[in-house]
DNA sequence: AACAAATAATTAAATGACCATTTAATTTTA
DNA sequence: TAAAATTAAATGGTCATTTAATTATTTGTT
């Protein structure tokens, strides 16, 4: 009475590899018999499992989104000031479990495949907005004034993108800790000069 | 005795077509019949005058690299202080010629594809490396310690980056002369706080 | 100007790969 | 033995690229 089905084992054996073979091949040379191969399987097997290529690539994007949602909901329950919880979006947007090198490949191919896919559009939609409006409601009760806020969030939100894509981009090995660092740094200096 | 033949017109009108199939249909969707026919004309003649797709597709960003390299030059031949530089380095990325919503697509594209494509990952690493001893002059007359001049840099490079990803993203009409100001704002703080 | 070559531009159609998806089994598991 | 998992092989479609012509444009000559 297993509560694994192997149904339920191939959906991550699957996921996981299109993340690996994303970031070796690229969006748009992988193909369904490469990902299948990484777990020994066949690109008939995929289909049995996910339908179509669409399929798989969105059921792929909202496993890595709900990374994300599970880092920040973790940091949040320990969070205790509206810094602390600032800092806690910042901690999960580069934590270990999600910024590593084949997730920053695989979230920028997703950002510039999303327009032109329904389904990726949606949740990239949903992404966004809701790392907008966690960080929005983090600051608001660090700066009362509206624009000043709204300034403060879009710098960071473009520069939180932006280190993904650079990471992606330069082929070194991302570091967590480092991006963690700098962005804190970034987030201290942007405070403390509208506080100014 | 025309120093402008066919063949010039063509390259130039096909790459044209070619940022704009991009935006429209995206890089995994495009097809040289659909750029061909964005100007009247057929996928064989492409072929006759690049040899191949890949090659289209690399001069076509280094159209978009002499834009930006351009843009560069004339605000440089302006400027008299290092911060009169480095605000004509915004503004050159940030320029009406460069910043549209069609162009921000297409970078955009080339990010994510150019670690996949030989050529495309050549041009791309010569244009990072460009703007980043570009910034980085500049801020070597006014930021003195390393440490704090390099991660202004990388923040501002970030967040650049950042920018155009948002505009790609969002579907928005992108706006140049409102992205200069942001960026310079974000500079203004990171600057003063810098120098405090 | 006129007029042939010669050269350049253009394309319709053919070629050959590649690949997602389907089908029709076969094997494995429950 | 029924249901689930798996796959080899078939199908059909899409494309980049090539080929073999045809049509425009230059060029050189008288």
């Amino acid at each position: 009475m297993k509560p694994v089905r192997i149904r339920d084992i191939r959906h991550a054996e699957l996921i996981e590899a299109t993340v690996f073979a994303l970031h070796k091949q690229g969006f748009h040379k992988v193909t369904l018999s490469q990902i299948a191969k990484e777990i020994g399987a066949t690109a008939a097997s995929v289909n049995y499992y996910f339908g179509t290529k669409d399929h798989l690539l969105e059921a792929t994007m909202r496993h890595l989104m709900r990374i994300l949602q599970g880092e920040m909901q973790q940091g949040y329950a320990q969070a205790r000031t509206p810094r602390q919880r600032l800092d806690a979006v910042i901690a999960a947007n580069f934590s270990d479990a999600l910024f590593t090198t084949e997730q920053c490949s695989v979230w920028v191919q997703f950002w510039s495949a999303a327009p032109y896919a329904e389904g990726l559009s949606r949740l990239q939609n949903i992404n966004r907005a809701r790392v907008a409006s966690n960080m929005g409601a983090c600051l608001r009760e660090l700066i009362p004034d509206e624009a000043a806020r709204e300034t403060v969030r879009g710098v960071m939100q473009s520069y939180l993108d932006g280190v993904w894509i650079e990471t992606a981009q330069s082929g070194r090995k991302a570091n967590a800790a480092l991006a963690r660092n700098d962005a804190i740094m970034t987030l201290d200096m942007l405070l403390r000069q509208v506080n100014a």
